[in-house]
DNA sequence: GTCAAGTGAGAAAAGGTTTTCTCATGCAAT
DNA sequence: ATTGCATGAGAAAACCTTTTCTCACTTGAC
């Protein structure tokens, strides 16, 4: 009856494994080692290029290694190093707008670190977000980077006092930490800047809500280059805003704009389409230029959209490294690193580049 | 003198934990069973309701462990149960256009099985792809899922003969793998039958290129439900075509169509944009549908698209289910598993709905 | 007063790797 | 001939858990 039971738990367990594919126990060093005839020590010397030994074991341990596909047990190494060559990306960005780009930079930099990285996103759900940083603890993550959809909002977590370095990457972060954003002012400057530069003089500004931080600093630089003579107009991140707000525009009396800087690239395309509609050229009577560089929306609006692009892989990629750097002990100044925008010229502004 | 041995190793063990103070090393089961008072090996015990012992005793570790805040070593843990907690999922889909809802599924459905996520986009690069599936493979995930962009092609990488189970989702699998997928022929039959309900009668297919299967297969359910008497116009999945094709549609002689169902939500977006600029009224004259129900498109459209949702997120649920079956040992049939999209009416199509 | 059975708890091994310590061996210098 | 010292390589401990095995003790039955 024992017999029985284990003999058909056996058989379950080896069938198990079939359909996984043949999961026989992996080659360890205790493999190689007996291959090359030396101890798991000298094997492991060899591997690493640590310890003393003569160049032909080492090269013989090496070739053997290599010919019967061993891989080093990353858990087994994690375990003895404290390092598990894992970092948790915690986001609550659902759309995945902000935190695609931001992630591949990340990936992008590590992955030749040999470093994997857990994309958790939690839906602004304070419960679901320590699950998750739970589990990265449990898991032993070298490091964690939060990242958000908005430069003023914290993650509805606290990351403050864990025992793994922490660095935030547009979303705001606590006290004594790492943080990357864009510089919103700078690329507001180099928009408004640009438009002047083809010679527009009269640029109003439709963007989104005035408590954002970001709509807030993107104003103000607007209100440095271009001063108060236009209005600035607050509003939400929707197209249909941007309609709303060519109405508003051209319902009133006086001279219209020549240009538009607008908050993102959503507005921005329901501006031009609006434009359209009035039988307005873009850009020849209205130079447009939006936000963001979502390619989705700015590549797809008639005309293309000259944008500003907040270089969100690249804020990813130094948040990636800055991680990296904390986890293996190197001191990072603390502060907020302000990343440049750059400015992405297609077709909705005319000027030089309007007409090739 | 093996005592001597024993008590001075203990002692030097004390020490290292009192000068740890709180802020090095991890809290572990040692702590655990030193402050209930008991060995290890009950600690585990008791924590994992297993073994033989008194209630009074299992209540008090348990007790003192959530007190002094243990978490059980998962890289410990996983060297010897063989499981990491811990999947991959290797996507090609850098816009995370579809990615992004199965990822969510994924997560959503392993959340509280205490299963992580490694996000890997590889971006049809085959020599990236293979770092990746190596980075994973040395973390001992328990499984991976491979997803896409396309269900007619294959990931750059071959997955086949790995050791741990493998599951395709919207991406095409191989010989005897379990593959999900949309069932695009249903859905297609959904939005053309709600078409002829609602009492359209000349409903044409703007659709993307004809390679792609799902296009085949979307256009084989129209025609089915529609018959042969509008054409198909095969093109490209952009706005742009979307507008093309209406001109196309237009400008030859005889009768309009009176509804239109689009290969995706940019085509009809951009052929509800080119109705209107040609007086012609949505949902009043002509309805439209499109398929995807890609939010930022279908949402943003004047007037909201009604669509064909694929599913994707609970498709991305079964996905990572099946894996987390296939990781524990339970049998899986092979094969590829359909499932079913859902119409999401807005308001491009009237009918019942198109007026409240 | 011995035995069998049952109960509670600890010792030890295992998992794969790295690292420190120890041990031969051979060789040059005294 | 003895000492001193490189050199090459292995033994064992450590990382943290889980699990199996073993042991001591109690209890009720003969």
């Amino acid at each position: 009856m024992d017999l029985v039971k284990a003999f058909l738990r056996r058989l379950q367990k080896e069938e198990a494994l079939n359909l996984a594919g043949g999961k026989r126990g992996r080659i360890t060093i205790h493999e190689v080692a007996s291959a090359a005839g030396v101890s798991i020590s000298t094997a492991s010397k060899a591997l690493n290029d640590t310890g003393r030994m003569g160049a032909e074991t080492r090269e013989r341990v090496k070739r053997i290694a290599s010919e019967i596909g061993y891989r080093p047990n990353a858990l087994a190494r994690g375990l003895l190093s404290k390092r598990s060559f894992t970092i948790g990306l915690l986001t609550n960005d659902t759309y995945g707008r902000f935190t695609l780009p931001v992630m591949a930079g990340i990936s992008d930099a590590l992955v030749d670190h040999g470093v994997s990285v857990f994309l958790c996103a939690i839906e602004d759900d304070p419960a679901l977000a320590q699950t998750h940083v739970d589990a990265m603890l449990d898991k032993q993550v070298d490091g964690i980077i939060a990242t958000g959809k908005r430069l003023d909002r914290r993650l509805p977590v606290d990351l403050s006092n864990l025992h793994v370095p922490v660095v935030y990457a547009f979303t705001e972060g606590t006290q004594n930490s790492v943080t990357f954003r864009s510089d919103d002012e700078q690329g507001a400057k180099l928009a408004v800047e640009w438009l002047a530069k083809i010679g527009r003089r009269r640029i109003a500004h439709i963007t989104g809500p005035e408590e954002f931080f970001s709509v807030r600093e993107r104003a103000g630089a607007y209100h440095d280059v271009a001063g108060h003579r236009e209005p600035v107009l607050y509003g939400v991140w929707s197209e249909s805003w941007g309609h709303e707000a060519i109405e508003q525009l051209w319902k009133r009396p006086g001279e219209k704009p020549d240009a538009l800087f607008c908050g993102n690239d959503q507005i921005a395309r329901g501006a031009v389409d609006a434009l359209r509609e009035r039988g307005i050229k873009v850009p020849q009577d209205v130079s447009v230029i939006g936000f963001d560089n979502w390619e989705i929306v700015a590549a797809q609006t008639r005309p293309p959209l000259t944008t500003v692009d907040m270089e969100l892989k690249e804020l990813g990629r130094q948040a990636g490294l800055t991680v990296l750097e904390l986890a293996e002990g190197r001191p990072v100044e603390p502060g907020v690193r302000k990343l440049p925008c750059r400015l992405v010229v297609r077709q909705s502004c005319g000027g030089k580049t309007s007409r090739e």
